[in-house]
RNA sequence: GGCGGCGUACCCAAGCGGCUAAGGGAGAGGUCUGCAAAACCUUUAUUCGCCGGUUCGAAUCCGGCCGCCGCCUCCA
């Protein structure tokens, strides 16, 4: 496997520092407020790469944060009126049910901030006694120019970046880069005791606290989003091996932006779209689709066009697999054989490997999907070729394990066609349901019986209009939502 | 200003020195069908922002230019 090392720049092979086990820690979210599609993609890239990890048979530890004591979550109580640990609880929650409507697999471990502060006064202590920290009016500095390595990640030196300094001075600072390890609270504010008076950790020990001690001082992977590389992810590093004087992390990853009109989505831009509007109108696995389709480094442009491609992709699979629903509840026939049969049982047999070619290269999820749409296509024509006989069955059955195997690890490609469009139909044609689709079905084959060919069409017609495709097929009339550019 | 990235067909997108430049969407034509839909087939890049260079050979490496974006402050 190769994966691109934040770190060095570039691609490595990556071998873990213990055999068959790979110890990953991502940056979860500050839960102050609803979120939106950019936290969707790196919780889904990860959740990716933790899927393929044990995929490809790793015991895998994974971690994930949530930052439950911050500026913006006292803010946020302040204006909703409510204790500040209402809002990280009432966030957390909101979290989970956008990640778990989005197919995000819980972590093994999702640790927060104010569980650990006994960890991060240790750590703080520890900083001072060694003298990379110094102790202000109550707050605890780390001093960035101790650390020799400081700028190793974000590929930056002290110096590049005190040009450039955009930093508000704090006369109190040594140095106006120097960062926060304990901020003494205010009146009102919430505090812990702490040998330097009542405080709260600063926002990046809690990343080191965490990580270290639930991983060990070195592990294999941390990431996040590329935006956390500086300052938050160099500062992690300045923290953790001044202090364990150990290499902290031997691979950093990084997930690139979601934009809108090229601009990078964001809060502070007004440019966002939550989590939850997104899922009004769209089906999450397209979402995820929609997400995978992108390598995870490059920026992805948000747009409702973006998402009807998906959802035509998407709908792809599953109108194949109704194919083959079809196809399977025929029976056992006479045995018909197909001259497509060897380039479905090549396709079928080399999908895992290409998929895996694809994936060991830096989690190449664009590429694997086009392998997956490669096979579907095979099946497609295979099914063309009219085939019958158990032959044909259990080549198409090979093929559609493949395809569920691999898209297990991107966890798409799951479900039913029935629970796809059934899906569809709850929330692009609420006003219908499948009982009286299926009355409208019976009427038109009546009508087709007595080769009443306009009522038959009206019938089909109507429905159209509603978004609900009919297809006759040769086990009778099937319906479907319209998906992608049609809808 | 410093550092980093990107520019591939109508749109999205893979491609990391050499097989016909994946795949999806959209359009056009065809096969199938009562008609459709779906599916399949054909078609839309002799060419990869532009200009040079390295090489037997470059979308892929190097240099310059143009355009776009990100980080340097909280941010996934």
């Amino acid at each position: 496997m190769r994966v691109f090392n934040t770190l060095s720049g570039k691609k490595e092979v990556f071998s873990p520092l213990e055999e068959g086990k790979v110890k990953i820690y991502a940056c979860g979210v500050t839960v102050y407020d609803l979120c939106h599609i950019g936290h969707a993609r790196s919780a889904i890239v990860f959740d990716v790469i933790r899927r393929y990890f044990r995929y490809k048979g790793f015991d895998v530890t994974y971690i994930r944060n949530f930052t439950d004591i911050d500026d913006k979550i006292i803010n946020r109580a302040k204006k909703e009126g409510i204790p500040w640990d209402e809002v990280a609880r009432k966030y957390t929650e909101e979290y989970y049910r956008d990640m778990d409507a989005l197919g995000v697999e819980r972590a093994d471990l999702e640790p927060r901030a104010t569980e650990h502060i006994k960890e991060i006064i240790e750590i703080v202590k520890g900083l001072i006694e060694k003298g990379y920290a110094y102790v202000v009016d109550g707050d605890v500095y780390f001093e960035v120019e101790k650390f020799k390595d400081y700028g190793k990640l974000s590929k930056r030196s002290l110096k590049d970046m005190m040009a450039g300094a955009r930093v508000d001075v704090d006369e109190r600072k040594k140095n106006p880069l120097d960062f926060a390890l304990w901020k003494a609270s205010k009146e009102g504010e919430p505090a812990w005791p702490s040998p330097w008076g009542p405080g709260r950790p600063g926002w990046h020990i809690e990343c080191s606290a965490m990580s270290m001690k639930h991983l060990g001082e070195t592990f294999d992977i941390h990431g996040g989003g590329a935006d956390l590389i500086f300052p938050h992810h160099e500062n992690e590093i300045a923290q953790s091996e001044a202090y364990t004087g150990k290499p902290f992390v031997r691979y950093w990853i990084h997930n690139g932006f979601i934009t809108i009109d090229r601009e990078k989505m964001s809060k502070s831009l007004g440019n966002f779209f939550t989590i939850r509007d997104i899922l009004k109108r769209f089906d999450p696995e397209v979402v995820r689709v929609f997400l995978l389709s992108t390598h995870y480094r490059s920026p992805i442009e948000f747009s409702e066009e973006q998402l009807l491609e998906a959802e035509a992709s998407v709908d792809r699979f599953y109108t194949t697999l109704q194919r083959v629903e079809i196809f399977k509840s025929l029976g056992s026939r006479k045995e018909r054989r197909s001259p497509l049969e060897e380039p479905l049982r090549q396709s079928t047999e080399s999908l895992r490997a290409r998929f895996e070619e694809a994936m060991d290269d830096d989690f190449n999820t664009a590429l694997a999907l086009g392998h997956m749409y490669e096979l579907l296509r095979e099946i497609n024509r295979f099914l063309d070729s009219k085939p019958s006989g158990d032959v044909a069955l259990s080549l198409i059955s090979d093929a559609i394990r493949a395809l569920r195997e691999t898209g297990a690890v991107l966890n798409v490609f799951q479900r039913s066609p029935k629970e796809w469009h059934l899906s569809l139909l709850r929330t692009r044609v609420p006003n219908m349901t499948e009982e009286e689709i299926q009355k409208k079905i019976e009427l038109r084959a009546s009508a087709r019986k007595e080769k009443d060919w306009k009522r038959a069409d009206a019938i089909r017609d109507e429905l159209k209009e509603k978004g609900i495709i009919l297809e006759d097929t040769p086990s009778g009339t099937i319906w479907r939502v319209k998906a992608g550019h049609g809808r």
